[in-house]
DNA sequence: CTATTTGCAAACGATTTGCAAAACA
DNA sequence: TGTTTTGCAAATCGTTTGCAAATAG
């Protein structure tokens, strides 16, 4: 269990890379640096948690560019290893930077009824995917692991009847 | 980390529950028995890994409904307990039969190249779920959690590049 | 100048929904 | 018979794609 030992609460992840060093990146890979692109990466920097595509459209006030190329400079920095797609099973992709070398390894827990999203450092025990693959003659295992659940204003919510949309 | 001990491969955890039990279950809560409904818990009867909705359709043979018909089904059976949903990051429900009374939580690991599923016993070490809820606030925490790699054949085939599809 | 990238519109696949007819209890 | 369920068709929603114009290097 990685780093499951201290109490970090809400540890903001936030991963503060300068744009330069995120285009930096781009250039390496021979990619181009185009409007849209520097876009982007501006508005995944300033997230520290998962955010969708339409999300990413929506933040891009004045800079806007169309839902596709989104959709598709995602794929191509996801490739590139720039950025890190989540599930958490309504069918929507969710992007989050990868700081550079670093190990951006982690997931989710979700709040049920609002959407909260705390990042979660704690993982599965050492060793775990590589008994499963040695047991079931599997290579490179990986896993996807989010958690959900009722965040503390919503399960008093709950509690007390308050807001219930309860029919 | 439960059940974790055994050296069960691809522990086939059939619930070989007769269709009667299935249907007894539907009586209780006071929904009608009919015949898509008998159909697709019948093929989900026989199938011991998730299927689709797709699936479910294409096994109906003669008995064959409406997909619209399976999903509305999927739902109900869904709200009641008797089926459990999972994704596996593709955007594409898959179902599986939940016993009755049984503890049915378990998890996948899935070759990402030939789609091959292996049911998993292991699962998250005992109290992290509710170590996590108390020290974010949470409650009612659950989690998703599958594994993917590639299996025995296809990770084989992939090292002596036999079929590799790689440009 | 040339390969890459973008915008736009249309295509796609999974899922949902409105509604009248059919079927269970 | 009255309520639930179904089939059919159309609508939704996230995502992908073809293609010609725009653009970075």
């Amino acid at each position: 269990m990685k780093g499951g030992c201290c109490q970090h609460q809400h540890l903001p992840r936030a991963i503060q890379q300068p744009l330069s060093e995120l285009t930096a990146r781009l250039k390496e890979k021979s990619r181009k640096i185009t409007g849209p692109r520097q876009a982007i990466l501006d508005v995944l920097r300033r997230h520290q948690h998962p955010v969708t595509n339409k999300e990413i459209h929506a933040a891009l006030a004045s800079e806007g560019c169309d839902l596709a190329t989104i959709y598709r400079n995602m794929h191509t920095l996801a490739a590139m290893g720039m950025v890190q797609r989540f599930d958490f099973g309504d069918g929507i992709a969710r992007w989050e930077l990868i700081a550079e070398g670093e190990d951006s390894h982690h997931h989710h827990l979700v709040c049920t009824q609002c959407s909260m999203i705390v990042e979660i450092e704690d993982c599965l025990p050492e060793g775990f995917e590589k008994a499963l693959a040695a047991r079931h003659g599997f290579t490179n295992v990986t896993h996807k692991l989010e958690f959900f659940g009722l965040c503390n204003r919503c399960s008093r919510a709950a509690s007390t009847g308050a807001t219930m949309t309860v029919p």
